[in-house]
DNA sequence: GTGAAAGCGCTAACAC
DNA sequence: GTGTTAGCGCTTTCAC
């Protein structure tokens, strides 16, 4: 204890803390002391004794950290919890419901002073008992089910029918669409608002044209390819998410065909200007930012009604649909 | 208490915690007691109770997890470490030396199980004696100054110097090479390797085309601008890492004399096949892969002299630098 | 300005 | 199988 070098147990702590009430000479004593034997406060232990709320971890559970989508979530929300004293704590689920429940419990049992959550889970009425004693959740992306929290969401529905109607105003009528594990809410919102522009065009076998599940970048290739070799051939296709634009983009530079399909993507791609790729975009950093606030205002002593932010998302016009 | 519906106090630990010795009925009791009241036990305590190095926790400290080498370094490394029960608090630093040092001391504080970092200060030898005491180090990306400790790095000089070459044996002489903050060992390590073989070619003024502190994309952006503006302009240009190679075809795709300059990239890009550029690749979930091992082999016990691993890179040759 | 004692939630050690 | 006691490292009282 470095209390031995200096002469107390309390007063070593009042030093190290900057607690204050402290001697200046005896501040200086402790800490060279400390520095000597390499000593460092436990906040853990600071924050066992404190009690109730003191945690500094506010945790994330998201697919995974490789996908830009997520890391910019996570550097937007790291960024924001920072600003505020809260560090981020990040557990991958690789879109896998078991593991998120165990993570999530894990981050529980740590105290964590809030959860961030990009759930992949079908429901969420588990986490009602928790959210009534415990630490508040934020869900992002992706909306709780038989569960009142916030929520930062996109607004899926309004962008895929942007998407839909960009390419039917261009001429198309046979437009291919892939999307992501169909039991994601984000990947039926977005096919729903495709589906609106579809029937509204009066064109009702567009399923025709859909492949699900398609939840890597190779899958989405080989899922693109097989759209391309149908008879006929769709002239345009919807992406869902930016894997799957990439792995459609490696399928329609493969030739054949494919050089003159058009293509319009849901999500911005890390190229995608200088690809050409027309998109619909959004700002997953926005996302974070929003998330933290929802998150900082609970711990501030809102009490209010559960929130829910949509954030737009937009057109992004480039060569891929241009006019041939 | 849980022990008040139930009848006991370390029996709940017991049954809890899954210990055993704990009459079924009794350990079902208990359970359920705790599911109603939404009771958890705290992970926090027993770390501090247990003492030692019981925490589950490994720290990353690295630039900004919006880059994509630093997410898919932290990807990979997320998942070696959940396979051995241990979880990822990540931090990042933005390139400060300052944030860096504040925020190493609050994860030491919270005493994490190992730190991996990739570090942005010019000498590390503050950290000497905590090493003796405290948790291990891997140090990734860049190594360790005034400092003994593992560390995952990558050929940075050969793989710079296999550009260099690529671009020599194409013809080209004079090459711009753009680079990052000129502070970073990684940064100069490329710049050698480049110089290396520039040299071994007789051309000795090549540093008349080297511009470096091009941190993000927007300043690569402008400083290939400026060097195509050059008279006379370089036919190629090296770019050292994946943010300066993206606002290099941002300014190169401007069109002006560009369309005709010659591109190669340290870093994979996401889209680097679709769009064809040539690069210098390497695998940045191996990195976090390895270290993750590394660090596990400490906690394991391995008390050997400090391991440095180089990961290797490779020349993927692709449209930016064919043939004209 | 400093110290002594008690306790945060848990578990190791030793009872019973 | 289960309970008791003590103590992890800190901070909160309440003294001095």
């Amino acid at each position: 204890m470095a209390a031995l070098s200096g002469v107390s147990v309390k007063t070593a702590s009042r030093a190290l803390s900057g607690e204050g009430y402290v001697a200046v000479e005896t501040k200086a004593r402790v800490q060279s002391a400390a520095d000597e034997l390499g000593y460092r406060l436990n906040r853990t232990a600071r924050e066992l004794r404190r009690g109730g709320n003191t945690s500094t971890l506010v945790g994330l559970l998201s697919g995974d950290l490789a996908n830009p989508f997520y890391s910019r979530l996570a550097s937007g929300l790291e960024r924001e919890l920072r600003m505020h004293g809260l560090q981020l704590i990040t557990a991958s689920t690789d879109e896998n419901p078991e593991w998120e429940g165990r993570l999530t419990d894990s981050l529980l049992e740590r105290r964590v002073r809030g959860l961030v959550v990009a759930s992949t889970m079908a429901e969420h009425g588990h986490l009602a008992a928790e959210r009534r004693h415990g630490s508040p959740f934020v869900f992002v992306d992706r909306p709780p089910v038989n569960l009142t929290a916030d929520a930062v969401l996109l607004d899926n529905r309004g962008g895929a029918k942007r998407a839909a109607e960009h390419l039917l105003e261009r001429g198309h009528r046979r437009i291919g669409i892939v999307g992501d594990l169909s039991r994601l809410s984000t990947h039926q919102d977005r096919v729903e608002g495709f589906a609106e522009a579809m029937e509204a065009a009066g064109i009702a076998d567009w399923r025709e044209y859909l492949l699900e599940d398609a939840h890597d970048v190779d899958k989405a290739e080989r899922a693109v390819l097989a759209l391309l070799a149908r008879d006929p051939a769709p002239t345009a296709v919807f992406t869902t998410n930016n894997r799957i634009t990439t792995g459609a983009l490696r399928a329609l530079r493969q030739g054949g065909g494919g050089r003159d399909t058009a293509l319009i993507g849901f999500d911005e791609l890390d190229l995608g200007d200088v690809l050409g790729v027309t998109v619909i975009a959004h700002d997953p950093e926005e996302m974070g930012r929003h998330a933290a606030r929802l998150l900082l205002s609970r711990l501030d002593g809102d009490e209010g009604p559960a929130r829910r932010v949509v954030l737009p998302t937009r057109l992004v016009e480039r060569s891929t649909t241009a006019p041939r």
